[in-house]
DNA sequence: GTATTATGTAACCATATGGTTACAGGACCA
DNA sequence: TGGTCCTGTAACCATATGGTTACATAATAC
């Protein structure tokens, strides 16, 4: 059983992470992700369920359809499990803060609310 | 069956991402780790081989132990995958820059040669 | 009301996973 | 050589996981 924050198990697979690629950027009804996919839609229906254990995404109810979108809160969980490790690569950190300093500039991307 | 980088799937055990931890900074005999958890040893030794087949640890043999340390590189492939989501959390980029340069003004861990 | 559409749930199945105990093998010590 | 130490592997077990098909439910359309 993975106890620890659920998180970690829900980006195992990869079929969830494309799902959380898929609804980054803009939202979707639950069976436009499915036909994205080579499995049936309760399946996807299944892992829509462990993202949403996870909180990594959001559910809207609209007419028939639910539309989800990312909730990336918990990723900053992950995010600061990997800050532990990011020294030993540390031979790349100036890269990563010039990329900080890009996208500081780029205009908020704001997700609809 | 989960496909993909195996990166993903040996952080999602908590146990792992203990051991990881274990390791990072120093070098750890199987028997040193197996002593740090509530597990036998041969379940260690089976996560240990999890870890490796994802690339994370390196073994040396010394006399009749195994040494086992850190090879964080595939941990990058995570860091590359959280970086399409970090723009969502932008309002705390600049913490993220402080973070860096705080590191960047550290003296070099250096793991072992 | 009835039909239709979109989606979640139930029941089931095969396989993966994480754990155990028992055993095998290589390296040091006497 | 024989014995002890450290660790991996084999065999097995219970449960979790990811998939399927069939059914239930909720909201719109007629």
């Amino acid at each position: 059983m993975v106890t620890g924050p659920p998180v970690f198990a829900a980006i195992a697979d990869p079929t969830r992470r494309a799902i959380l690629d898929a609804i980054r950027g803009r939202e979707r009804s639950a069976g436009e992700i499915a036909s994205l996919f080579p499995v049936s839609r309760p399946a996807i229906s299944k892992h829509l369920r462990v993202l949403r254990g996870a909180g990594l995404v959001r559910e809207r109810r609209v007419a028939r359809s639910r539309l989800y979108s990312l909730d990336p809160a918990p990723l900053r969980e992950v995010e600061r499990w990997l800050d532990h490790y990011r020294v030993f690569w540390a031979a790349r950190l100036h890269d990563l803060k010039r990329v900080v300093e890009r996208q500081e500039r780029r205009p908020q991307p704001g997700r609809n609310p």
